[in-house]
DNA sequence: CTAGGTGCAAAAGGTTTGCGGTTAA
DNA sequence: TTAACCGCAAACCTTTTGCACCTAG
């Protein structure tokens, strides 16, 4: 079974708990993420999905993407420079991204978990944590 | 002995060493960061820089944020949309930022500091841990 | 019937770039 | 002398908004 066949029946039920309403344009933006565990900019998954959605347009998908994260089947990765990057992993991680190609990865933490102070009666809503470096490939190069 | 006066000295083998010229520019656009301790956007920058030097440009504001963090005496935060955010304070810290007034804030680690996987060879040049919510006086007037 | 959603096009931010003139090494 | 830097203005890219039309509840 594959990840999307996995995780697409929850879009109906996530979507209206959130008071959305279950579209065509916002069933196939959620199977485009889904189908690539890479971290796609907004242009980018507009492209992917005028395949096979060829009348949809920028706007609906910014549109998409906003109510998919609000019903938390998305994230929105927003480190270093060049626009928001979307997220469908919605396990506890952080993100690695590449100084110089710009590609993003997932980074898993293997211990400590940080505890983060905040005052009273403050529940953090999001949390990331990125570390920007070069990748090993651009790493290669730059020698 | 203030902030300012106790860092801005650095500026210039800072610059020096990075390769970069020791401009007036850099160095008011440097003790404009200084004097407050928030984390203001480029064009907040650009504003407070003009008290002082009025004809001071965006352009030219934008190319000595690039040189102070280049040269690692300024940290750039992109956490959340709205802009980079410019931020003086070089000890290992994370951010909190407020959802809804956009407030940012410093916060210190207590207990653990978190591991992160990285493969062979690749060293970490940014790390950043950013917290989103509410603060407590935007989560007071919520209700 | 009405609020919410879509597509289109234009606007709005925020950042970068090109260019002629200036300045420090 | 010349590479780096400045200010200005235009360009660029990403995201948001206004509007007319459409559709699910």
């Amino acid at each position: 079974m594959s990840l999307v066949e996995k995780k697409m029946p929850r879009i109906n039920e996530r979507l209206a708990t959130s008071g959305f309403r279950f579209t065509p344009q916002r069933e196939h933006v959620y199977s485009v993420l889904l189908e690539e565990r890479d971290h796609p900019t907004a242009e980018q998954v507009f492209l992917r999905a005028k395949n096979g959605m060829p009348d949809i347009s920028m706007a609906t998908v910014y549109n998409c993407l906003d109510a998919l994260v609000k019903c938390g089947l998305v994230k929105q990765v927003t480190a270093d420079r060049g626009g928001m990057r979307l997220c469908t992993n919605m396990h506890e991680h952080c993100h690695f991204y590449c100084e110089r190609c710009g590609g993003r990865y997932d980074i898993y933490l293997t211990r400590a978990r940080p505890r983060v102070p905040l005052p009273r009666r403050v529940r953090a809503h999001h949390c990331e944590l990125s570390i920007g470096a070069l990748c090993p490939d651009c790493g290669a190069k730059r020698k």
